[in-house]
Formats: structure tokens, C-alpha cells, sequence
RNA sequence: GGAUGCUUAGCUCAGUUGGCAGAGCAUCGCCUUUACACGGCGGAGGUCAGGAGUUCAAACCUCUUAGCAUCCACCA
């Protein structure tokens, strides 16, 4: 008798597990004893040291997990890599508000002592990521681990911006980027988040220079006004098109601004007239370029006005806005405000405004990198997307991206490696630092997705040709959320393409976002947040990676709650109790031994059949990722088949005289529960673990043991039915008494008419689970029978009985009618596929006889 | 403006090549049956958002309308 607690109780469970699979290196790649299997590999899309993680990269890891434990025991060496992004922004940006908060100002705390700061932030949160790595139970290589600033990433990032400096596929260049005038920095399109705000829309007079009339002209950014160096108009446009050459007068600033054509202005959109400021807008800008119009910047770094804007120079472009509109109509040239809902550009980081402006920044030319992997998706080397749709969204991006932004006027991050000779003013690209006496090195660092891009290969150790590399590159599948598609996926696409030839993934599975039990996203603000520790404390982890993992369909956001979570425990504590029934069932001198399918009980063909099939459905799902769907399976496979209905059978079995038989069905069900922990494992690891560490001739761990195959049989087609009917009959029984309302275990008498083979096999059963008093064999046919494949049956001759047999009735009356409809169809019989044909005329000939017996 | 996804039981969602609609929770009966009351058994509950089409057959394929959500672009 083995001692197991009744209920499950995960902190034990779990407790000590993660260790002990470290200690026997379960989770390392490329171990010598691995090295003939197949290589399968991962890497974790790295999380910023930012902060620490939240449900959404527990849904994320614990699907990589579930493949990793997955792929493993189907005989892979996994390579699950670990990686967390130093996240230059938003890093910084903590590390900045920190050092506000403590009174300290970066600037004149410098650059220096400021890395130091940010380094010691990041190690505090590194450390707590691991710990809750390990406490999600991930089987990543810890000994693999990197940071996107690590020395191997400094040389690789080195490497790659030289390359493509070189191949003049990075250049400098003085554009209308996106300003963040909080942290001063240059975004890229992709970090910019449109919202709708409220803002006004204001109409001015702009005199001619004679005064003879006024155009009316207007804009949402009046402070801009600064830097107008024309005003537009559609040539097509009968309105103005007198008017070009002529000049009007800049209510802002009393400058005279040239009336030019461009075919850019909308004739139907406001008054067909349009302000040009092309230092702060990228189509003024293109204007301005058409017409070799001057290009001036009015606004400082953080966001003030500058020297070009008079009396308005030093102030904020909000208090500036005001005021001049205030000098605007005080002066009668204000003709009218509108209130307007418009699209604003806010910073992703730091949510504040952000102004186009022009601003010499270093840019990836990105035509021929974007194309070289479109080329690609349109071969047969492509990667595949799961679900399909995203591969369309990957491919149309590409099309249409602009060249991408990537210095970054930051201190954290890897600094731009091209450096200016102090004396010539040289300018030289260098993957090695460059002596500081004599060269000054650029000030600004890249963009933190310049790194991550390089993720699958600078991970193995790309430059070098390490065996890590060349063993493991390109990734089996990459598993991230929609949201980083074009930050991360499009990126290391491309970079990959350039550097490797080849795309660095072979497929891409894409998850949603996991949301709150009402769809809404999980946010600070709404503080509808859930920390996976708290869930892990109170539930455990396996209960949160079960919930995770068969709450998500792929693709869509997964609307989570603590019920989920609370479900799955529930179930998990159903798996332990029915393995703590079977557990105990082994005799002390028991040995597990093959099954001999010559001679099984029809009960015990069924329940390996259905055994069969789960594991063809399993691994189906699992090769699509459809883990969802291959939960369900393992789910409806564990509660119904094997737990309400093959345990309790069981007992019949165990509770008879026949020895063989017995011997056979303990043996059956330690090979059905090795199975099912072992379908299991990659879900509920510590769980699986657990209770395998209990069975007779277990082995170190689950991590040993390889994942089942259907057995390579034909069960006899009589046995599978007798199981069915069997449970069908008892259903039939539950259901006549809750219909009677006799209580479940009111001892009715049954008449069976079968042979007396069948009579003797379904005895038992019917007697325990329909609580019969009395069970007789017919050897006649009388009426009232319920038939089954094996066998019909009946209850005592009650009146109210009748009410369960007119049921059937009607069910039968409907499912022939059903066959009928399709069978009188000359259409039907002509078309539709032979099988189905079949199987409709069999079903009717089924039901027509089984109706005619009671009539 | 362009694109995508979603709409199925009271709620949250599945539904794998088209073949008589499923689960969990909630609800309503009944049951302390020797793994499990974190349990067992049974019931009730659906015009698969609306419309049209293709097909012998549509929740599923095509078109269309509406609502919701998201992404991309962005007109001053």
C-alpha cells in the first residue's frame, strides 16, 4: 500500500522539481548522449530587463515549453535558449525616473556612472526574471543564457552594422523622424502609437502681400506656423491657380511665404489650402524638396520653441501654441476654432507627444533587404506561419516599410561604431574601438531591436562558426505574440536573409495576448493585472500552464481568469486521485510485461484502442501546435474514458475470480497511467513527475521514458462494440430511473436477450453499475427491449417504463426519418461519397429493425 | 482609407478534409456507490449575428450587410 494524500496539494508536488531536473542536466542541448538524435531548437523571445514578467510571457514560454518537453520526449535534442533584451528606451527611461526620484540628474551624473546605475538595475531584474523562469518550470539551457549587450552580441552587432555600412546599406541622412521631446531620442515608425484625441483645428487669415484679400488657411499645430515656408494649393484648383508666384503674409511671424502648386493638396479637403512647414512634417518636407524650399527647424530637442520664433523662443510648444493663437486673434486674423477628433502620434515608451522633425539620424536602406526576403516567402525554402494568415501580414509589411531609424540619442545600448578623426574629421566605420585620443566615437546607441533582429544566429555564436551554430541554425520554430510581428519577426527575417542566406526560422507560430476575463487588456491603469506568482502560490504552476495552454486557440487573444486556473487544479487533483486508485493496485511481486493482444478482454481492447487514438490525435494537434485542441483530447481521454468509465469497469474485473484477467487489466492500466503522465508531461510537468516517481519500475525521471506509439494492432471490431454498448446500456439504465425518478441506485430487474457468452461477460458490470437486483437471460425476445450492438435489454415491466422506451422511439423515428430524407434522394445516392452512402444505409437498416420490435 | 479577426447554450469558448451542434462554468433534479464532495449520475438549455449563393448536404466554402476588436496608413 503506497501512502499518496488524498487530495493533491501542488506545493508539494512541485517543490524541488525544477532543481532536480537541472541536476541531471534534463534541459542542456548538444549533450554528448544526445548528439545522435536529431537537433530541434528554440530561442525565448528575450523580455526586457525592464521589469519583471507578467502572464502574457507566461502563456508565451509555457507554449515553447510544452514544445521543448514535447519534441524531447519524442527522441529531439532541444535546444531551448534563454535571452533577455536590455531594452534600450524603456530601460533607460526607468533607470531615468528612478534617478529623478532620488534627485539625481543623469547629465550630470554622466554617461559613465549612469551605465553603471542601469547595469545594476538590470542585474536585480535578471535575477528575479531566472526565478520566475524557474518557477514557470521552463526547460530552458540556463547554461546558454544571453543579453542582447553581452560581449558575443557587441562583436556580432559591430559586425553587422560595419557589413552593411559598407555595402552602403546603412547611411546617415537628414530626414523627418519621429521626436520623443521627453526622452529626447528619435523613434522609429513602428514605436509610434497613433490615438485619437480631441484637439482643435484653427482657421487664420493669410493676407496677400498687397492686402487685397486673405486665404484662408488652417492647422491643428498653429506653433508650427515658425517654420511655414509656403502655403499649397492643387494646380487642377480654379480657386487659386491665379494666385501662384503671388505671396501672403505669415500671421505668426509677418514673413512673406510663396503661393506654390503641388499636386499633394487635397482640393475637397478644408479650403483646398494648405500651410507647408517642411521641417516638421515628412510630406511638407517631400513638398519642399519638389520646390527647393528652405527647411527650418523651430523646435528644441525637448520640446520648446527655438530661437526662429521671437518673443516665443524658450517656451513649451503648448504654452506657445496658446499664446500665439491668442497674438493671432488679438491681431483679427483668427477666423474660427473647430473642435476635431484627430489621430495624434504619442511615443510607445513615454506616451508624450511626438513631433516630426527633421533631424540627421542613421537609417537602414531597407528596398533590397525587405525584397531578398520576399523572394524567399515566394520560394519553396519559405517559412511557414501558423496560423496562415500571419504570413500575409509578415509579406505586406515588407512591401511597404520605409527605411528604418535606428540611432538613438540613448546612452544604454550599443553605441554606434563609426568614429570621426579628431584632427582630419575623417569619418571611419570600425568593428573594434577605435583609440579616443585620436578618434571621437558617435554619440548616439542603436535601436534595441538592431540586436534582438540578430537573435536566432548571434545566439549560437554567430560571427564564429561554433558548433552551436552550425548544429542548431536555422530555429525549428519561433513562437512569439502578433504584437512584435514587425518589431522582431520582419527583422530577424531580414538581417538573417542578409547575413545567413537563409530565413532564421523554419516556422513561425503565433500566439495572442492574453487579456482579462472581460477582453480587456491588462494594464496598469486599470490595475486588472495578474502576476503569475500569485496564480503559481495559489494554484500551482501546472494548474496555470494547463490553463494557459487549453484556454488558446492560435492566433486569438485568450481571455484569462483565476476560474480557469481554479478548473484545471480541479482536474489536476481528478488525475491524482485516479493514480492514486491504480497505484495502489499493484501487487507487491508485480512486473510490468508486454501486452498480449491475442488474448484481451474486450474492455481492455477498448481502452487501448481509445489509447491509440488519443495518441494519434495528440500528436496531429501537436504538429500543428493546436495544443489547445491536443489538451482537450488528453483531457476528454483522462475523465471520461479512462476515469468514468475503464477505472470503474475495472473494478468489476479486480473484484472477480478470474486471476488472468486481473493480472491482465493491473498491467493494462499501469501502461494506460505511464501513458497518459507521459502525454502529460509537457503540460503539467511537475504533476506527471510526481506521480511517475510512484509507479513500480519507474525510471529517474519522465525525461527518460519516450513518447507512446499506437500499438501496431487490429483490435477485433466485436470487443470494441461489447465496450461500447456496455456503456451505452448503463447510460440507458441512469437515464430510464432519472426519468422514473428512482434514485440512482433503485434496484431494478433487467431481461437481457443475448447468447449466453455475452450474458456472462456483461453481467457483472450491469449488475454493479445499474444496481439490478435481478438480471435475466432470455432466450426469447419480448417487447420493450432497448437494443445495443451486443445485446438488447430491457427493464421490469413498469408502466412508467414505458416513458423511457417511447423516448428511444422517438429519437429512432427521427434518426430514420433523417436516413430516409437522404436515402429517397436519387441526388444524394449519386453524389455523395460511397462511404457515406454505406453508413446512412446501414444506420437505417439499424434503426428500422430496432423500431419494428417495438411496434 | 486599407487589411485581418471575431459573432455558436445564461457566461467563457471549442468545433481538425462540408455529413443529425460540443466542453467547462452556471443552473435544475438525484446520490456520502470502498480513487476523487476539488466527487458521482442524470436533465434542461442553440434559427451557429442577418441575408443571398454554391452543394445531394453548410456553423464550416463564396458574396453581402451589421456589430465588436485589432493592425497598417494618415489630410494639413
Amino acid at each position: 500500500m503506497i501512502e499518496i494524500e488524498k487530495n493533491y496539494d501542488h506545493k508539494k508536488v512541485e517543490e524541488g522539481k525544477e532543481q532536480f531536473w537541472l541536476d541531471n542536466h534534463y534541459f542542456e542541448a548538444m549533450r554528448e548522449e544526445n548528439l545522435s538524435k536529431p537537433p530541434f531548437s528554440m530561442i525565448v523571445p528575450p523580455p526586457n530587463v525592464t521589469g519583471i514578467l507578467h502572464i502574457g510571457h507566461a502563456i508565451n514560454t509555457t507554449i515553447i515549453d510544452i514544445i521543448a518537453r514535447y519534441k524531447k520526449l519524442s527522441g529531439y535534442d532541444v535546444l531551448f535558449l534563454p535571452a533577455m533584451d536590455h531594452a534600450g528606451i524603456a530601460t533607460q527611461a526607468k533607470v531615468e525616473e528612478k534617478l529623478r526620484q532620488e534627485g539625481v540628474n543623469k547629465y550630470e551624473l554622466g554617461r559613465e556612472k549612469f551605465l553603471e546605475e542601469t547595469y545594476k538595475w538590470k542585474d536585480e531584474h535578471a535575477d528575479y526574471i531566472t526565478k520566475q523562469w524557474l518557477a514557470l518550470g521552463l526547460s530552458m539551457d540556463y547554461s546558454k543564457s544571453r543579453f542582447t549587450l553581452d560581449d558575443g552580441m557587441q562583436k556580432a552587432v559591430a559586425h553587422v552594422f560595419k557589413t552593411l555600412y559598407d555595402e552602403g546599406l546603412i547611411y546617415r541622412g537628414e530626414r523627418i523622424i519621429n521626436w520623443d521631446p521627453e526622452l529626447k531620442t528619435a523613434l522609429s515608425d513602428i514605436e509610434v502609437v497613433y490615438k485619437e484625441d480631441k484637439g482643435e483645428f484653427y482657421y487664420f487669415k493669410y493676407w496677400l502681400e498687397d492686402h487685397s484679400t486673405y486665404l484662408e488657411v488652417a492647422t491643428t499645430r498653429p506653433e508650427t506656423m515658425f517654420g511655414d515656408q509656403a502655403v499649397c494649393f492643387n494646380p487642377e484648383d480654379e480657386r487659386y491657380k491665379d494666385l501662384e508666384g503671388k505671396r501672403v503674409i505669415n500671421p505668426a511671424n509677418g514673413e512673406l511665404l510663396p503661393l506654390i502648386a503641388d499636386r499633394y493638396v487635397d482640393k475637397e479637403f478644408g479650403t483646398g489650402v494648405m500651410k507647408c512647414t517642411p521641417a516638421h512634417d515628412p510630406n511638407d518636407f517631400k513638398i519642399a524638396k519638389r520646390h527647393n524650399l528652405k527647411l527650418v527647424r523651430i523646435l528644441n530637442d525637448d520640446g520648446t520653441m527655438n530661437e526662429k520664433c521671437g518673443e516665443f523662443n524658450g517656451l513649451d510648444r503648448y504654452i506657445c501654441r496658446d499664446k500665439l493663437v491668442e497674438k493671432i486673434k488679438s491681431e483679427g486674423n483668427l477666423l474660427k476654432i473647430e473642435d476635431i477628433t484627430h489621430n495624434v502620434a504619442h511615443s510607445e515608451r513615454s506616451h508624450s507627444v511626438v513631433e516630426p522633425l527633421l533631424s540627421k539620424q542613421w537609417f537602414v536602406s531597407m528596398r533590397k533587404l525587405a525584397d531578398a526576403v520576399i523572394e524567399i516567402q515566394n520560394s519553396e525554402d519559405k517559412t511557414s506561419f501558423f496560423p496562415t494568415r500571419f504570413a500575409d501580414t509578415f509579406l505586406t509589411w515588407l512591401k511597404n516599410t520605409d527605411d528604418w531609424c535606428i540611432s538613438r540619442q540613448l546612452w544604454w545600448g550599443h553605441r554606434i561604431p563609426v568614429y570621426t578623426d579628431k584632427i582630419t574629421g575623417e569619418v571611419v566605420c570600425s568593428e573594434t574601438p577605435l583609440d579616443p585620443e585620436k578618434y571621437s566615437q558617435d554619440e548616439d546607441v542603436l535601436d534595441t531591436w538592431f540586436s534582438s533582429a540578430l537573435a536566432p544566429f548571434a545566439f549560437l555564436g554567430w560571427p564564429e562558426k561554433t558548433e552551436l551554430l552550425e548544429r542548431y541554425y536555422p530555429l525549428d520554430v519561433m513562437v512569439t505574440a502578433y504584437d512584435i510581428i514587425f518589431f522582431w519577426v520582419e527583422r530577424m527575417a531580414f538581417e538573417g536573409v542578409h547575413f545567413t542566406k537563409k530565413m532564421p526560422f523554419k516556422k513561425v507560430y503565433i500566439h495572442g495576448l492574453v487579456r482579462d476575463e472581460k477582453g480587456r487588456k491588462m494594464s496598469k491603469s486599470l490595475n486588472n493585472g495578474i502576476d503569475p506568482f500569485k496564480v503559481i502560490e495559489e494554484y500551482g504552476t501546472d494548474s496555470l500552464r494547463y490553463a494557459l495552454a487549453t484556454n488558446s486557440t492560435p492566433g486569438l487573444d485568450v481571455n484569462f481568469s483565476m476560474k480557469k486556473v481554479e478548473n484545471a487544479h480541479i482536474f489536476l487533483n481528478k488525475i491524482w486521485n485516479a493514480s492514486r486508485y491504480v497505484l495502489n493496485l499493484f501487487p507487491e511481486d508485480y512486473v510490468p510485461f508486454e501486452i498480449d493482444f491475442s488474448s484481451l478482454s474486450p474492455l481492455d481492447s477498448w481502452i487501448l484502442n481509445e489509447r491509440d487514438k488519443l495518441i494519434e490525435n495528440v500528436k496531429a494537434n501537436m504538429e500543428k501546435y493546436e495544443l489547445g485542441q491536443a489538451a482537450n483530447y488528453i483531457y476528454n481521454f483522462i475523465y471520461d474514458i479512462f476515469c468514468s468509465n475503464y477505472l470503474e469497469f475495472s473494478k468489476v474485473t479486480l473484484n472477480s475470480d478470474d486471476e488472468n484477467r486481473k493480472k491482465e487489466t493491473i498491467n493494462v492500466l499501469y501502461h494506460c497511467l505511464k501513458d497518459i503522465l507521459t502525454i502529460l508531461f509537457p503540460f503539467c510537468p511537475f504533476l506527471s513527475e510526481e506521480i511517475y516517481s510512484y509507479l513500480p519500475f519507474h525510471k529517474k525521471s519522465l525525461y527518460e521514458e519516450s513518447y507512446p506509439l499506437p500499438y501496431d494492432v487490429e483490435y477485433k471490431k466485436e470487443d470494441l462494440n461489447f465496450a461500447e454498448s456496455l456503456v451505452e446500456s448503463i447510460k440507458f439504465i441512469r437515464n430510464h430511473k432519472s426519468i422514473l425518478s428512482l434514485a440512482p441506485n433503485y434496484p431494478l430487474n433487467l431481461a437481457l436477450y443475448t447468447d449466453e457468452k455475452t450474458y456472462k461477460e456483461v453481467y457483472p458490470y450491469l449488475k454493479r453499475f445499474s444496481f439490478a437486483k435481478e438480471i435475466t437471460l432470455l432466450l426469447e425476445k419480448k417487447g420493450n427491449m432497448v437494443h445495443y450492438l451486443s445485446y438488447d435489454l430491457s427493464v421490469e415491466d413498469d408502466e412508467k417504463a414505458k416513458q423511457a422506451i417511447a423516448k428511444r422511439i422517438e429519437f429512432l423515428k427521427d434518426a430514420i426519418a433523417h436516413s430516409e430524407k437522404l436515402l429517397n434522394n436519387p441526388n444524394f445516392l449519386a453524389k455523395a461519397k460511397k462511404e457515406k452512402v454505406d453508413y446512412e444505409k446501414e444506420q437505417y437498416e439499424k434503426y428500422t429493425s430496432e423500431l419494428k420490435s417495438y411496434l
